[in-house]
DNA sequence: CGCGCCTGTAACCTGTTTGTCACCCGCCCG
DNA sequence: CGGGCGGGTGACAAACAGGTTACAGGCGCG
């Protein structure tokens, strides 16, 4: 699991690194805003942790750039009192902010927080109402009835539904979770998986149950 | 968009109610624990602010109970300096805190953040009056009336009203912003595209109440 | 190599949504 | 009075989206 800290402060940039190595993350380091977003680029860790004072691009600018090609989670780094700070760190995307200074042992919760909620952990939720999803073995229970296997596209569509359950999921989002490519033409392939997913868990694979259409895309209904 | 308050001071309550009313957000309240849970599980609201401190079930067994069965956002309100709190409450899996007190700006874009991260982003709060929009359903509420139906640009059309909800928006605008293009001529397509709308959503079409012609345009009615 | 299985593509059918046209009415104005 | 104008309505056709069937290429595997 790889953090990216970005802070010009070298101490500060030290205890944030020492404490998430402790706990088992591979750190990478940046110490000002351009080597931040290169740093982004090359290595793609899945949470960074984004100081706004920085020389060469602000932190916010940083998170711009970070936005504008992907929706990992960033945790932004203030100083206390500065309200307009936060407020337009987290209109630009960013997902949390430490108010400087903060314990270690906060930081690792709320970064723990932050991959929990991104679904990083495996802490994904893998059952609703009657749906129960076994990653491992890729297969699915739907009550009590044998479990059915699924091939890896199926699971992924399942997966993304299941995370929503019971709210509508757009087909584009699908589209884009699901083969994370594409957002445009490729209605056809997801047509195509629900067909075949429905096929596999519905009871009537005619009048689905379970995997409903729903305006602009799809939904698994839970009871 | 359904939030849920739950605070045991009424004046608080009422002014984070008041807050995201304003904001488009249909608020659901809970004065403690055991009404919170209950009302969770009656109403399946979209995100959840939770006090620490309730008679009955603290917002810590509340935030529990709630993650049994759901991962919507939930969003924990403490007290200044209690960090035990907090890093209890992010273990316990809520998303976010505040600290009190807290401006009702911070609320808002923490609570925008929230429910932008957790998918919800296209589903931007939008009610006036007795008219709820739902992005995600492509559904609209009338009072309390069955949700109805709406198609893709009947959506869009009530979006447009809705925004300017008691103002009148002029014609060429409102062309501009549901087809986007195209510059004249088009006043049929608007013509029936409100008659469709009225078909759907006013209790006497030939009569309408909520989606009035208004000079050089169209308005939203609201009380 | 042949055999399954998974995935992508195409074609067809259906019901829904959208665009177009023809015509209505009430109103204003010469 | 009659004609033009701006909306409102009904009917219909074109375009579209989703469900379904069929089939072909790719891949791993015996």
């Amino acid at each position: 699991m790889k953090v990216l800290v970005a802070d010009d402060d070298g101490d500060l940039r030290d205890l944030i690194g020492f404490t998430l190595t402790q706990s088992g993350y591979l750190v990478l380091k940046a110490g000002d805003g351009p080597s931040a977003v290169r740093r982004f680029e090359e290595e793609s860790p899945d949470l960074v942790v984004l100081d706004i004072n920085m020389p060469g691009l602000s932190g916010f600018q940083v998170c711009e750039a970070i936005r504008k090609r992907s929706r990992i989670p960033v945790m932004m780094l203030t100083v206390r009192g500065e309200e307009e700070d936060l407020v337009r760190a987290l209109e630009l995307g960013a997902d949390d902010y430490l108010t400087k200074p903060f314990s270690p042992r906060t930081l690792l919760a709320r970064v723990k927080a932050l991959l929990r909620r991104a679904g990083m952990e495996n802490t994904a939720p893998l059952a609703a109402g009657r749906v129960a999803l076994d990653l491992q073995e890729h297969t699915v229970s739907i009550g009590r009835a044998e479990p059915v296997r699924l091939t890896k596209l199926e699971l992924r569509l399942l997966q993304m539904l299941l995370a929503n359950a019971g709210h509508t999921v757009s087909s584009d989002r699908l589209l884009a979770q699901v083969w994370g490519h594409r957002s445009g033409g490729d209605r056809q392939l997801l047509k195509q998986l629900v067909h075949r997913l429905r096929q596999k868990i519905e009871a009537d694979p005619a009048a689905p149950a379970l995997l409903r259409t729903a305006a602009a895309g799809y939904k698994l209904l839970v009871e």
